[in-house]
DNA sequence: GAGAGATTTGCATACTTTTACAGAAAATAG
DNA sequence: CTATTTTCTGTAAAAGTATGCAAATCTCTC
C-alpha cells in the first residue's frame, strides 16, 4: 500500500511536491507534475483521507440524519441529496434515527460534532436544544429539511397552506361533509406534520361556517396504503352518515381510500372526492389530486445550500426558505353529489 | 474545542493515561478513570476520528454500496444493514451508484481502498475484475447480496429454484397458459435476477411439456405498478388468447397485474392467478400470492456475517450462502378455468 | 546586464491520537 | 523480609498528509 513518501521516493522529488502536484493547487511545473501523476497512478497511491481530514480539518464527507430511510419521502429525498453531494465530491455518512434509541444520543454527541463530518443535513427530525448546540458550538454547518431547528437554515413547505389549499379544493367543489386522514406520529425523531395540517383542515371549514366532527378525524400510524384503506372502510361503514369528500395527508393514504371506496361499491369522484399530498408517483397513476410538493427538487435545493453556506459560511441566507406547493387536480375530485 | 491534551492538563494526568482512561482497555486505578472521564466530560471532549483512524488504521466505519436508494428492496435492505451496524458501534457511509455514472469509478478507486471505510458490503451491484482486486489487494473484507462477486462472501437466494417455484405452483394448479413480467434492467450498475428466473420459468414450462410462448415474457424497465398494470393490459388485451396466470418477478409488478385485471373485469382468482415475488408489505394487502425471500432477514444477515468477517478475518465463511425462500399461497392463485 | 518579480522546489512542522517500552509503586508468594 | 508478579503511569515514537517559509531558479523589463 503506497504512501505519499513511495511516490515521492519513485519520482525524485519531495513529498510536498507530490502533495502540490495532486493537489493542482499551487506553483507546480507541468513536467513534473505529470511525472508525478503517472507514478502515483502506477503505484496505485490514493490519499488517506484521515491524514488529509487530520492536517486540513475537513473530512469531505457530509452527514445526512433522517427518522427512518425505508419509507418513501426519505428514500426519495436521500436520493437527490446524495446525488447533488457526490456531484460536489462529498461523501455521504447515514445516520438513520431509527436504527435504535440508544444510539441516538451517540450520534449526537460523538460522531456528528467531532471529526467524522463537515456538515450536518437532518430530515425532518427533532432535535433538543442540547443536540442543536452540540453542533453549533463547534462551528458544523447545519440545514434541515421540514422541522424546526432553531439556528438552521431550513427549508419546508407551508403545512398549513397544503392543509387549506386542499380542504378549500374540496369546499370550491360544494362539499361540506369532508373528513381527513393524518399521522398520529409521536416518535421523538420524527418531526411530523400532521397537527399542522390538521388544524389548517379545521380552520378551512370553520372559515366556511362548517363545524369540523371529530369523529371525521382519523389518525393512522403511518403513511401505507393499508393504514388508508382501513381509515377509509371505517370512515365510509356508514352510508347515511359518511363523508362526501376526503382529504388524506399523503398519496399512499389516498391510494387505500381509493381502494376502500372501489371496494365498496362507491364511484370516485361521483360519490366521493379523494384529495392526497406529496405527488408520489402512485397519485398520477391512480388519478389522484394532490398536492404536488416535489420532494426530489427539495432535496436537491437542501444539498446545494449546504455546499453553498461550506464554501461560504458568512454569507447571508434566510433561516426558513417556504418551498412552493401546488395543487394538481386529477380525475380523484369532482363537485358534491347533490343532496338527497 | 478541547483536545486530549486539555483533558491530560486539566486532570493532571498523561495523555496516555486519558486515552487508557476512556478507552478502558488498559490498566487504569478507578479513582484516576473516574477524574478523566468527569474531565472529559465536562470539557466536551469527543477524540478525533481521523486521529484515532491514522494510528490504529480502523475507520469504525463500513460503506455500503447500492445501485438505488429510492427503490423498495434497497432502502428496506439498507434499514436492516444500518440497524446491525450502528448496534456494534460502527458508522456506515452510503455509496448510491445512481448517483452518476463518472462518480462510480472514484468510488471504486478512490474512496472504498483507503483509509474511508473498514470493510465494503455491496448489495446487488455488478462489480468488474479490477474493481474487487481494487479492495481485496488493500485486504479490505468484502461481503455482497445478490451478484456475483468473485472472492466475495455472498448471500443470495436461489432464483432460478424462485422462478421454478412460482412456475411450478401454477402448473400443479393446473394452468398451461402461463405469462411471465421480468424486469429488463440493463444498467451497469445493478446486477439483476430477470434472466436467471426467466430461464427457470421456462425451463419449468419445458419440463410439463409446455413450449414458452416468447410473446407472453414481458421484460419492463423497473419493479413498479404502474409497469405492471400496462404490461398486464396488453398480455391480457385479446381474451381470446390470454394466459390464465401470470408470474410477476416483484410484488409491486404483481399488484399492478392485479389492477389491471380487475379493472378489465377478470376475476382473480378466478379468471386469473398471480404469483409475485419479495412478499412485499403490498402483497399481503392485496392477498398475493408471493415468494417470500425475507429482505430484512438478508440484510441482517449481511451485517452479521460483515461483523463477524471483522473481528476474525481468517475465518472460513462459506462462499455463498443460500437464503432460504418459501411460497406463501394468498387468494390469487387457485386451479386453472376449465376449457371453455 | 542587473534587479524585480514570478515560478518552482524542499525542509520542517503541525494536526491528534494510540501504544510499545520502561520505570515506579503496589500486591503477592515463598 | 526478599523476590517476583501485577498494577499503574509517563515518555516518546509513530501514523500520512498539507503547508508556511525559505531558497533556488527562471523570466522579464528597462
Amino acid at each position: 500500500m503506497a504512501g505519499i513518501v513511495d511516490v515521492a521516493r519513485e519520482a525524485g522529488v519531495s513529498t510536498a511536491t507530490v502533495s502540490r502536484a495532486l493537489s493542482g493547487k499551487d506553483y507546480v511545473s507541468i513536467e513534473t507534475k505529470e511525472l508525478v501523476q503517472s507514478v502515483a497512478e502506477r503505484l496505485g497511491y490514493v490519499p488517506s483521507a484521515s491524514a488529509y481530514t487530520l492536517v486540513t480539518g475537513r473530512t469531505k464527507n457530509i452527514g445526512v440524519v433522517v427518522p427512518y430511510v425505508d419509507r418513501w419521502f426519505f428514500s426519495t429525498v436521500l436520493e437527490a441529496i446524495d446525488r447533488e453531494l457526490v456531484k460536489a465530491g462529498y461523501d455521504v455518512t447515514l445516520y438513520n434515527l431509527s436504527s435504535g434509541d440508544d444510539h441516538r444520543k451517540s450520534i449526537f454527541t460523538k460522531s456528528l460534532p467531532r471529526k467524522r463530518v463537515d456538515a450536518v443535513i437532518c430530515v425532518s427530525v427533532k432535535m433538543s436544544e442540547e443536540e442543536i448546540s452540540a453542533l453549533t458550538r463547534v462551528n458544523k454547518p447545519l440545514v434541515s429539511l421540514g422541522g424546526l431547528i432553531q439556528g438552521a437554515k431550513t427549508i419546508r413547505i407551508n403545512d398549513t397552506a397544503a392543509g387549506a389549499l386542499a380542504t378549500n379544493h374540496l369546499l370550491s367543489m360544494g362539499h361540506t361533509r369532508i373528513a381527513m386522514i393524518g399521522q398520529s406520529e409521536s416518535t421523538d425523531n420524527f418531526y411530523g406534520v400532521f397537527d399542522v395540517r390538521k388544524v389548517a383542515y379545521e380552520a378551512a371549514l370553520k372559515e366556511a361556517g362548517i363545524e369540523p366532527r371529530p369523529g371525521w378525524y382519523r389518525a393512522v400510524p403511518r403513511y401505507a396504503i393499508s393504514e388508508g384503506y382501513a381509515a377509509a372502510k371505517n370512515l365510509l361503514g356508514d352510508p347515511h352518515n359518511a363523508p362526501t369528500a376526503i382529504f388524506a395527508s399523503s398519496d399512499e393514504l389516498a391510494v387505500g381510500v381509493l381502494l376502500a371506496a372501489k371496494d365498496l361499491g362507491l364511484n370516485v369522484p361521483a360519490d366521493l372526492s379523494i384529495v392526497g399530498v406529496d405527488n408520489h408517483e402512485l397519485a398520477e397513476f391512480f388519478g389522484i389530486t394532490t398536492i404536488n410538493q416535489n420532494v426530489v427538487g427539495q432535496g436537491e435545493l437542501l444539498a446545494k445550500t449546504m455546499l453553498d453556506l461550506l464554501d461560504n459560511p458568512e454569507q447571508k441566507v434566510p433561516e426558513i426558505t417556504e418551498w412552493p406547493i401546488e395543487l394538481i387536480v386529477r380525475s380523484s375530485t369532482s363537485r358534491a353529489p347533490s343532496q338527497a
